[in-house]
DNA sequence: CAAATACATAGTAATATTACAATATAGTGG
DNA sequence: CCACTATATTGTAATATTACTATGTATTTG
């Protein structure tokens, strides 16, 4: 198996590797949210969603688009839902 | 989506999130390998290897057996494959 | 038992991640 | 412009991860 391609799966995996941001992933698979109904649904500060926001943007996961005061973020990499319905059943089919 | 499941799916996320790790795991899909066929396999260094088998074994990714004077290890937990399947399917798709 | 081979672990320095409080910035309505 | 709402960023301490060297342990062979 290719180097570079371990690297890069690597990347795509940490970048969704943690419990926040597999919850706004998955929150954000059917549509788009702003950011106050993120946090106000996962029951998390402000802060701390706006930085697990960020990084999934950096990381290509999310995107966003600004819209009057809210900012609307939306995934951006429809791959990565596969890839997390792939781990949900793995954890469902191990209870 | 419940919380205790994001938990559980970032950890296992986490545990192959890593080059060297997902190399380990791509290579031990067909056939359980020791440790020195690994390492000469991946060109890493003997201590390093060890250390990312022991974390994989550690997180219930690999299983491994004794016999003689080496190690064999093999995947433990089948799913895996599926998942990292997706994240190649999706690297190689973004090229 | 001694030497050699195979593997694991300890110690460590560098770096990354995390959660948090506090503050900054952007936009809206009066 | 002011007050308010919405979001982003900064600074920071705690913790985790990583790669590496050195050393320890287990097993086989002579």
């Amino acid at each position: 198996m290719d180097k570079e391609l371990a690297t890069h799966a690597a990347e795509v995996l940490k970048a969704v590797a943690h419990p926040l941001r597999l919850r706004i992933v998955d929150l954000l698979a059917k549509d788009e949210l702003c950011v106050g109904e993120i946090t106000a649904t996962l029951g998390e500060k402000q802060s701390i969603t706006s930085q697990q926001l960020t990084i999934l943007k950096n990381r290509g996961i999310l995107a966003s688009r600004r819209d009057g005061a809210r900012v609307f973020y939306r995934l951006e990499n429809k791959n990565v839902t596969q890839v997390l319905n792939c781990v949900y059943n793995h954890c469902q089919a191990k209870k």
